[in-house]
DNA sequence: CATTGTTTGCAACTTAGTTGCATAATATGA
DNA sequence: TCATATTATGCAACTAAGTTGCAAACAATG
């Protein structure tokens, strides 16, 4: 883990208001260095250290309320995250980008440049957030 | 319940060479007379009957792989379910509609007269299957 | 209606998620 | 830098969700 990449991190949780402590920068620091959505389970098996489930669940709840992550939707029992880009603030969420989950290495990832088409719904709905997620097969799988 | 529903289920089971059996056909008289999705709890504490929970996750995985019904993802852990249309079969899913959760009511419905729009993946990726899931308030909630 | 294969329910288990509370760590400002 | 107030963490104990093996019950078939 690079030095810019640790004041990102402290930066981040200061913009936030939150306090800086290890578990928050370890847990941000693995979202960091991972390139694809990130289960439950990945965090508290983490490099040695081991993180108290019910920390783990109080920091993405935490992290999931101030809008630096954003949760993906499954049918299975392994709710994936993923960073949120910058621009979104704890009540503005940006995240209009499509998922993809890969049906060979199971690895969930953002099309950040994929955008959400626009969908009309029938009269008399009020649309708040769209989820798009679409699996089969990655590039590397192919 | 209605003599052409009851009549419904047993061809419906019969199609799917399944056999009929009580727990079968109350799952799907519950889907039947439910205008939402309905979460795996639903059907535990049915009309006075109770059903085992594991009959339960059994029956639902085998109405999901022979088509009868599919799943709805969320981040939250009560995957839901919905019947298919009838065009759906084993190997060929037809359900390429919009789905939406309302914030208020908490009741998930499938719009299916809304269609899923067309998404352009990056170079690479091979798409099987696409979900949207529309969250907001709904008609009844307004 | 007897036989065969499938489905069910129970028990026992694993994994997931929650709550209360005492202790430990962080932020703040004197 | 240090004392204090505030917040986060870890532990224990719990509830809920989901799985597996197996014996008994049931449905389909001729
Ligand atoms: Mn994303
Ligand atoms: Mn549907
Ligand atoms: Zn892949
Ligand atoms: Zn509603």
């Amino acid at each position: 883990m690079s030095n810019k990449n640790k004041a990102n991190i402290t930066e981040l949780l200061r913009a936030s208001k939150l306090s800086i402590t290890d578990t928050r920068v370890k847990i941000l620091e693995l979202f960091m260095n991972s390139n694809g959505a990130l289960e439950h389970s990945s965090f508290e098996k983490l490099a040695g250290q081991t993180f108290d489930r019910v920390t783990v669940y109080r920091t993405l709840q935490t992290f999931l309320d101030k809008g630096i992550i954003h949760s993906i939707p499954t049918t299975d029992t392994s709710i994936r995250y993923a960073l949120c880009k910058s621009e979104c603030t704890e009540h503005n969420h940006h995240d209009h980008h499509v998922h993809f989950k890969c049906e060979e290495c199971g690895n969930t990832i953002c099309l950040d440049d994929t955008d959400v088409p626009e969908i009309h719904l029938p009269k008399g709905y009020a649309m708040h957030n769209i989820d798009v997620v679409v699996s089969g097969v990655c590039k590397q799988c192919k």
